[in-house]
RNA sequence: GCGGACGUGGCGAAACCGGUAGACGCAGCAGACUUAAAAUCUGUUUCCCAUCGGGAGUGCGGGUUCGAUUCCCGCCGUCCGCACCA
């Protein structure tokens, strides 16, 4: 016997798919009717460096992609790079590296620790989204959409860092200061470009009805994300002398019914009114620049301090001229949204209720909980937002919330004030970036015709090359001569956009490429007609909202330029939990990496040490592994010590696939043993002889059952768990012959750890290579046993068991629970109420 | 703050439609093999009282049900996303 050896055997195996071309893609020719199935793994940024995450994430798909080919699927199963991004320039500008030459080295180096994990991957589709090949059809198709107008430049807000003299994306943003220069960042307005993603809000919710093979989660926080409602737009009139131009604010607000309980009216720091307002009033102008600074995302902005500043300006409530509100600027009001003007309604609202108490302003309630009294219900400390019946309110008085908000709009409608109206939290998409390392748009603006689409014979526009990282600001824009050139409208002098794309549009169609990435047109329709849609997209769940909604988005803008047939590039989407790892910290507070640690027993205290120093250690949070807490396992070291196959087989085995798992060593130390274990059971098992045992068969089908329905629920987890409990009942079924079982064992197996499936499958002497077998069908009858252990319950508590057939009818059951010996005893003296079976599962006594 | 999830032994978890809670793995304990150790193999392992046996138990508090880890209401805790990270 043999201990099995995965450094000979798994460079072995994957020459020999490579050899055999077994994962070059068929076209619909080569599969001879085989129905298609395009499997896809979100694609990898280059790093540089294989991380735990993209050995779970690329394991689950080739589980995905082996199992369906093995059901006989003709499957697309591709890879390339999403290449263009901040990190390449942070390199140059850090290591004075050109950015090309880094990503392409970083992409040739994680190809080699790719080819190691033995993915079914079809590598002759591979693309990085930084090829000219990719970026100018990228182009294209933008030319396209902003010929169609769904392409449109507004002024847009950006983080300004005064000392770099440079844009800041908001994660360079830390507490309110540049991560370079430690300078207060300050909001900068620019010329941006923008798509027009708000056109398709609404198709994009009702899109989502149809996508019934997506987490529930991911839909709703997409519903959410894009948040449509309904509500009213109207106007409050200014009083006494306000600015010339501004006689009103208008506003929107999704709680009409609730105008009588209107306090005040707010308006962002940057709305046109109060930048108006600090013209010539310096308080003013001093608030607006606070609100300014700081802050740089949403989440800051809703949990830091309310603040608000009054402008001595009034406003007249639209329903009485005589009731006047004051007007503030107040730091939570967004301009982004709505109309960038709210009105306060305390009593109702938590956030306008805090605003109040803290400027003592009134607090009205109008809506009277069903429960309340208009004497005893009081609000206090906390708004309520439930049910209950408009009041405190004149015409409103009574009404259900419902009826009130039609009422307010129409007598706002009636009075030309303004009209009822969707509003969406969702905003255009800004896709400009003032930095190098992206796709440039590909826009000439000309002193004559304004911006101008570079003409289809002219792409792609490519980046130049010799560009300096020296100076702060964007390198494109400082390029001695690659912005000059003619316009393609005029043929005058004009000068390129040296903005480039947002890498979310780069991600916004790979999946479409990837059907011909050698097409002379950015998508070519007949093979994205064959493949598309992704039948099984795989990823982690930050990207939810964000990049699974561009995508939604770009497909549905392609498939109205008719480039692509499907409006939804996902039919199926799995979203993958993270690898975590326990946290180190040495005694002085320095974290420590893994690899850097010991346990042991050091005299009567156990626990971790520093190898080096042998100091204590510090066990602290489990958490997503991360470079700057040094909880990084390095998969070659893994593979090194135990094989991929092993390490493939731990991510999918200890939790499940969208939850996140825990690596530990002593965890992959159970699969490698696994691995050993089925090789010793193959190794001892090939010889014939040994009794035909129906008990093995039994098993076997039950194991094919279970491995079939745990990969097509994605429950790798508990697929792994009853092939390690198979191999408990082989090594206990002594005497059989288990030649068959092992084999279908090997062919089970084969997707999660398939180097190791290939080694058995050729000691057990059979033809062919493990993956090009088809997967095994069961038996329903030899899947389920024929005599089953049936507990008593009484009272719904066990009191025992019976043996009884399979699908025994229900009075056949009842006699043999109540005749039971065990069911008599505690059935003593207690009189039978009821008797409860439940086929092949249970039987509850309900006793008096 | 808003939106979304999660919470079960010492640990990772299983229980798929409301029907035996803890499959499988890790760690632990006991044993076999060994001069010894490692490796391997066998058994055992939710907690409490215990001889048979009984009681409690799925974050906490309530509810629905013959029966709740599963459904409903309220609370607590942890994690993810929040638009220029990818």
């Amino acid at each position: 016997m043999s201990r099995y050896n995965p450094k000979e055997q798994e460079p072995r195996w994957r020459a020999a798919w490579r050899d055999a071309d077994t994962f070059l893609t068929k076209t619909p020719e080569q599969a001879q009717g085989r129905p298609k199935y395009y499997v896809l793994e979100m694609f990898p940024y280059p790093s540089g460096r294989l991380h735990m995450g993209h050995v779970r994430n690329y394991t689950m798909g080739d589980v995905v992609a082996r199992y369906k080919r093995a059901r006989g699927f003709n499957v697309l199963h591709p890879m390339g790079w999403d290449a263009f991004g901040m990190p390449a320039e942070n390199a140059a500008i850090e290591k004075g590296v050109h950015p090309k030459g880094w990503t392409y080295d970083n992409i040739a180096a994680m190809r080699v620790q790719f080819d190691q994990l033995g993915l079914s991957l079809d590598w002759s589709r591979e693309f990085a989204t930084c090829d000219p090949e990719y970026y100018g059809q990228q182009q294209k198709w933008f030319a396209e959409l902003f010929r169609r107008g769904l392409v449109y430049r507004k002024e847009a807000t950006v983080n300004w860092d005064p000392v770099d003299n440079t844009v800041l994306a908001n994660e360079q943003v830390i507490d309110g200061r540049g991560w370079r220069s430690g300078a207060l960042v300050e909001k900068r307005k620019l010329t941006q470009w923008f798509l027009r993603i708000t056109q398709y809000a609404d198709d994009l919710i009702e899109g989502l009805k149809t996508l019934d093979r997506w987490p529930d989660k991911v839909r709703l926080m997409q519903e959410n994300w894009i948040g449509r409602s309904q509500g009213l737009r109207f106007t409050f009139d200014l009083t006494g002398h306000p600015p010339e131009g501004f006689e009103g604010i208008e506003v929107y607000t999704t709680r009409p019914d609730t105008l009588f309980g209107a306090s005040f009216v707010a308006i962002a720091a940057d709305h046109p009114l109060a930048e108006q307002l600090a013209k010539s009033n310096p308080e003013i102008a001093v608030f607006a620049e606070e609100c300014r600074r700081g802050a740089a995302t949403e989440a800051e902005i809703e949990t830091a301090e309310k603040k608000g500043l009054f402008t001595g300006l009034e406003v007249a409530h639209p329903f009485d001229p005589a009731w006047k509100l004051p007007v503030v600027i107040a730091n939570f009001v967004l301009m982004d949204y709505g109309t960038g003007a709210v009105f306060g309604c305390p009593a109702h609202d938590q956030r306008d209720l805090d605003f109040a108490r803290k400027y003592d302003l009134p607090v009205l309630p109008v809506v009277l909980p069903p429960d309340g009294t208009a004497d005893s219900f009081k609000v206090d400390a906390e708004a309520y937002t439930g049910p209950g019946r408009i009041y405190n309110s004149r015409f409103l008085d009574g009404l259900s919330i419902e009826a009130a908000k039609a009422e307010a709009i129409t007598r706002i409608e009636a009075a030309g004030r303004g009209h009822g109206s969707t509003v969406y939290r969702l905003r255009d998409w800004g896709v400009s970036r003032q930095r190098y390392w992206g796709c440039p748009i590909p826009v000439v603006h000309c002193a004559k015709c304004g911006p101008v689409a570079v003409a289809e014979d002219q792409l792609p526009v490519v980046l130049p090359d010799d560009v300096t990282f020296d100076k702060p600001g964007n390198p494109l824009a400082h390029h001695p001569t690659w912005k000059q050139t003619t316009c393609p409208q005029c043929g005058g002098p004009a000068e390129r956009e040296t903005d480039t794309l947002d890498t979310f549009v780069d991600s916004s169609w790979y999946f479409a490429r990837f059907t011909n990435p050698h097409a002379a047109s950015p998508i070519d329709r007949e093979a994205a007609d064959y493949w598309m849609a992704v039948d099984q997209y795989i990823g982690g769940v930050e990207h939810a909202v964000l990049h699974l909604l561009y995508a939604r988005f770009i497909t549905r803008a392609l498939k109205d330029e008719r480039m692509v047939g499907v409006a939804e590039p996902f039919a199926g989407l799995f979203t993958q939990g993270m690898v975590t790892h326990e946290t180190f910290k040495g005694a002085d507070g320095r974290w420590l990496a893994p690899a850097e640690v010991d346990y042991r027993t050091e005299g009567a205290t156990k626990g971790f040490f520093e190898t080096a120093s042998g100091q204590s250690v510090t066990v602290g949070g489990v958490e997503k592994m991360s470079k700057s807490k040094k909880n990084v396992v390095a998969p070659e070291d893994i593979f090194d010590q135990y094989g991929v196959d092993a390490a493939r087989l731990f991510v999918l085995s200890d939790s499940p696939p969208e939850r996140d798992v825990q690596w530990t060593n002593s965890g992959v130390e159970g699969a490698w043993r696994f691995v050993n274990r089925v090789w010793a059971e193959v190794d001892g098992g090939t010889e014939s002889g040994g009794v035909e045992s129906e008990e093995l068969l039994r098993a076997t089908h039950k194991l094919i059952k279970a491995a079939t329905e745990g990969l097509e629920g994605f429950r790798f987890n508990s697929a792994v768990a009853q092939f390690y409990a198979f191999l408990n009942t082989l090594k206990k079924a002594e005497g059989a012959d288990r030649r068959a079982a092992l084999r279908t064992l090997v062919v089970l197996i084969s997707p999660f750890v398939p180097h190791l499936a290939e080694a058995c499958w050729e000691r057990l002497g059979g033809e062919g290579m493990a993956v090009d077998q088809p997967w095994p069908a069961f038996d329903p009858r030899l899947a389920t046993d024929e005599e089953l252990t049936l507990p008593i319950q009484i009272n719904g508590k066990r009191r025992g068991e019976i043996r009884a057939p399979a699908g025994a009818a229900e009075e056949e059951v009842r006699r043999i629970a109540l005749d039971d010996i065990d069911v008599q005893r505690h059935l003593e003296g207690l009189t039978v109420r009821k008797v409860i079976v439940v086929q092949d599962r249970i039987v509850n006594i309900v006793v008096g």
